[in-house]
DNA sequence: CGTTCCCTTGAGTAGTTTCAATACTTGTGG
DNA sequence: CCACAAGTATTGAAACTACTCAAGGGAACG
């Protein structure tokens, strides 16, 4: 399978904008990303990779696990976003310098740093290359849109469904879904943060999901019998992950 | 005042990043950025700027007047962001082609229009305007962060202070805003829409702002006669906006 | 074997929605 | 100038969604 061939070949950034503009990529441009992830690190769960108001020199990409962002107010830490394994989760920070928001390992992590002097020097040189990485940091931008949407419109039981959508499409561009779903090392406490929910009221939102037979969270793992069923039920529409479809633009279009 | 000088020299993109990181572009790359707007556009209230899914060849600032992002569900449509004078509104269209979702007139507009192969031609030679563009996206995406924050968060009536507070901020940095509030053509439907409630209940939430004394909304202008207590009551924290503050990198800082 | 963290369930309360009715504007045409 | 329509804003009552407080069960780890 392919995913496997460039991930041998890029070990670490080989999951970077899978399924997205990676194939805008020429090959130049992936191994000059591969080579600007220098040093690896491990960080084990609840340990932050950058935190808010930091100044940072260097951005860092999500080699293996999950990180969430959050902002702290009145004392309490609230989810505002997850990221996937492949995800340069603060390339932001390398035109915004700090972040207003701290990102956090969900699980054990293994990331890669690269030096922004590194970054300045390589994008300046390949214009297009920095193209597909402004392109990247907007699609966060466009899926926390889609937060927003649906945490206006939806119950907490179709905002949870929501979230297992996206995760399970996210997953699965990155050659990280499953059949019948996807591990995501989530607990109802977290998924509930993300909702807007309380921890008490995200348990009875679940219950709801699997007596409706539409899907069970278990144990880090989401397990759903009808994928299709679970996406008309929170109404998800993938077309803002930007991955195959009506919004993607394919390789030789972009430019 | 040199709000008023910068408008003069540059008249259609003045407003552009002020109060950000606009003192961190040369003159040069003032010139720059208003020598691409080229043709000016009007549009009425309710008119689309850029219509979800169009292959977009241009990006439109915003010279004079307002929009709203919108995302359409289940047939109707929802705001998911709002832009005020001076901002690129879909300059993310630059690297993405093709949006998520609509920007729509909010009252009469007055836009300018930049050519991406203009602007492409530009950014190739200029790598530190190209990111003082970036950092303008990113500022969008840390506004949503914080309607993710608030949504999850505030009950209606202290979400519908938090965008009052939020605009005032913002419109103030562009030069806009009044000693005690300002003025938007906003309706209570609009607003609900924002806060993902409903008119019946933004009607509601706003008596209770008046009744605490913190906040009048009439006729598309906000009055408040203690903007701390306003702040205190949905416990707003400007640093996210990226203006003069701690998470603000100074002119010679940003490179 | 006992913490600790996570999940579940129940009962009462608070916040929000829905439905319905009633004004208040503004602009339009008679 | 008045009458009318359309969009906007307000209020009340009943139903629903979600929160809080409280208690108990289960799994993991030392």
């Amino acid at each position: 399978m392919a995913m496997a061939e460039e991930l041998q070949r890029y070990p670490r950034t080989g999951r970077f904008l899978m399924g997205r503009l990676r194939d805008a990529m020429s090959a130049e441009e992936r191994a000059e990303i591969e080579a600007l992830v220098g040093v690896e690190r491990t960080l084990a769960s609840g340990q932050a990779l950058v935190r808010r108001g930091a100044l940072c020199t260097a951005s860092t990409i999500l080699i293996e696990g999950f990180a969430v962002r959050t902002i702290e107010r009145a004392g309490r830490h609230h989810i505002v976003g997850i990221q996937v394994p492949g995800d340069f989760v603060d390339l932001h920070a390398f035109a915004l310098k700090r972040l207003d928001h701290n990102v956090i390992a969900l699980g054990p992590v293994r990331v890669g740093g690269a030096e922004h002097s590194d970054l300045r020097r390589v994008l300046d040189r390949l214009p297009h290359l920095a193209r597909v990485l402004w392109f990247s940091t907007l699609l966060d931008a466009a899926i926390h849109r889609e937060w927003v949407l649906t945490l206006e419109q939806l119950p907490a039981a179709k905002r949870a469904a929501h979230v297992f959508c996206e995760l399970w499409r996210r997953l699965e561009m990155v050659g990280l879904g499953e059949p019948d779903g996807f591990a995501i090392p989530l607990t109802q406490i977290e998924l509930a943060s993300m909702c807007g929910a309380t921890p008490v009221h995200m348990s009875r939102a679940l219950r709801s999901l699997r007596d409706l037979g539409l899907a069970t969270f278990r144990n880090g793992r989401l397990r759903c019998p009808d994928r299709a069923a679970l996406e008309r039920f929170c109404e998800f529409d993938p077309s803002y992950l930007y991955g195959p479809g009506e919004l993607r633009i394919e390789g030789d279009d972009f430019s």
